[in-house]
DNA sequence: CCTTGACTTGGAGTGACTCCAGCCGATTAC
DNA sequence: GTAATCGGCTGGAGTCACTCCAAGTCAAGG
């Protein structure tokens, strides 16, 4: 796979993979005789784990993190694994500021229906 | 209410409130007489949505575009409900990204307690 | 009066991209 | 066969949204 259909099966923009290579957030890729990048499978798998964690907000540092680990052995799986759950509770939180803010932009937008609410009319 | 007050009070930091107010996303603030910034309670208002909207995601120039509406009569209110209204899906398409970024983890972390499944065994 | 602490400004630094110039190699068009 | 086009390469500049800092002002407390 070149880069610009491994971009469309993981979501993730040609250039942003080319800077997630560059800053170590998944193995170098392997090259054809002209130098340009093959991703395998198991890259496809690994940059689409990544698309998740960014599009939910995982800061690169922590991918990074993950990422070192898993280079490393199944001992550090339990980090790994402590990562990911980390996310899912950090996900939890955000789903409930979705909530409140749902709950905001309501009462807002109802405000614009009834603008002046008189006083005792 | 000073910048420490109305910092605890919206949510944002005294950074940030400085910086909105420079790039014009807020009224600029009254200021006492030795040139501090005193918040009103509409202040604290404001900030507080604003402080919501960019939580969930929202873009500057959004939210400036929705400032410089405000600032207008009663006849921008259409499109700043359109602005929130429009806000409101893309918490939607969040809350539907959280949910999928949530399978997608707990696919990962079960694989750590099963970690080969053996062909046939 | 001196210190402390909260505030002011302008400007530099950061994270995470995103875009671009200038180059190279492969494919297609004539 | 060679010209044009396409996709990819690198390094570096630009952008967005802060965040931090230096250097200075001002007010209150001891």
């Amino acid at each position: 796979m070149r880069i610009s259909e491994a971009a469309d099966a993981c979501g993730l923009s040609a250039d942003t993979i080319r800077y997630y290579e560059k800053s170590g957030m998944i193995p170098p890729i392997r090259r054809d005789a002209s130098g340009r990048r093959r991703f395998s499978a198991a890259d496809i798998d690994w940059l689409t784990l990544i698309y998740w964690l960014r599009e939910t907000g995982m800061p690169l540092r922590q991918m990074r993190r993950f990422f070192t680990l898993a280079q490393g052995g199944p001992e550090t799986i339990p980090e790994r694994r402590q990562i990911l759950t980390d996310h899912a509770s950090e996900l939890q939180r955000r789903r409930e500021n979705l909530d409140k803010c749902d709950a905001v932009l309501a009462i807002k937008i109802a405000s614009y229906d009834q603008p002046k609410p008189k006083v005792t009319p």
